[in-house]
DNA sequence: GCATGTGAATAGGTTCACAGCC
DNA sequence: GGCTGTGAACCTATTCACATGC
């Protein structure tokens, strides 16, 4: 069964956090959209560092759909000495060198990880010592950090490996 | 608690496909390797069409775990004039016009969507459509397609937004 | 003895059916 | 009457404990 959101789901997914709508009447929509941007937090702006300005780190940059849905990102970073004082859109790319002092200085809540695996620990652990709160991985391997940082891993080769196992599954098809 | 994987888990999911191992010894880790291989069809090359030439599909083309893990691009798609007939790779971006007989042509079984959302929906049809099996989709839409067609979403804004949730719940941190 | 494989117990999450309130 | 809110039923997935076979 492909993810069918029915009523009576989101009905028992609201309850979780409280009464929303009035019996017989419905939901005020605006009203419960504010509700809901409170308890999923995105009713503010989150100061966003962008760690490894590769391809990856480009495309997030250039991605619209961050900044108008309240990540502002603040700083960029990236070891490459080619990169490092070049600028992206008025802001400049800096050293790891600095990253605790940028992180600090500027306030950063969440990092956006998008370095190779094998700078990825390293750089997690430095982002939390100075004080970020969550971290979005792009990196294939399994953070370790303080459990009271959430991480979000995002794995590309993994999900065509969904894809291949879901098609494996069904049988050749027709 | 965060996703630790136990021993008892491995082993229960296991069963799910079959008994690898032998009872007191442990398993061969080469072979049970391979068996996992053919259960997740990742034990073979899959033909891959890239549609949408932006910033996101160029970061995937050029990321190298695609290839050494089994994803071959056989065709790029973008509609952008000024693109198309230009080479990746040795590879031309083609037009969307002759996404069928491309599709057909090469055996693309899986595509990845990396268009913009107003194009994901008549992209998908047209590609499930003549003949591919999966769908990897960036468009922040939900697609709709036979139920046959497995699609594995990656929506990073939403990832960052159960960043957004997990911190704010937790309260405001020290 | 030791590590796998598995039924039983448990927990977690979804669906159902209806009570409560407009 | 209509739509929300929610306890109960149900179903799926994880954890446990041990039987099984080397």
């Amino acid at each position: 069964m492909r993810g069918r959101t029915t009523a009576a789901q989101v009905r028992k997914d609201l309850s979780h956090f409280g009464s929303f709508g009035k019996r017989g009447l419905g939901y005020k929509v605006e009203e419960l959209r504010q509700r809901l941007r409170q308890i999923l937090g995105v009713d503010r702006l989150w100061k966003v560092a962008l760690i490894g300005a590769g391809r990856i780190g480009s495309a997030l940059f250039e991605y619209p759909a961050f900044e108008s849905r309240g990540y502002e990102c603040v700083a960029i970073i990236d070891s490459d000495p080619d990169k490092i004082g070049t600028n992206w859109n008025n802001l400049q790319i800096r050293s790891p060198d600095h990253l605790e002092s940028l992180i600090r200085g500027l306030g950063v809540e969440l990092v956006i990880l998008a370095v190779p695996a094998r700078a990825a620990q390293e750089m997690a652990e430095r982002a939390v010592e100075a004080g970020i709160e969550g971290i979005l991985n792009f990196a294939p391997i399994r953070l370790k950090v303080p459990t009271r940082i959430p991480v979000e891993d995002v794995n590309l080769v993994m999900q065509l490996e969904a894809l291949s196992f879901a098609i494996t599954q069904r049988g050749p098809a027709a």
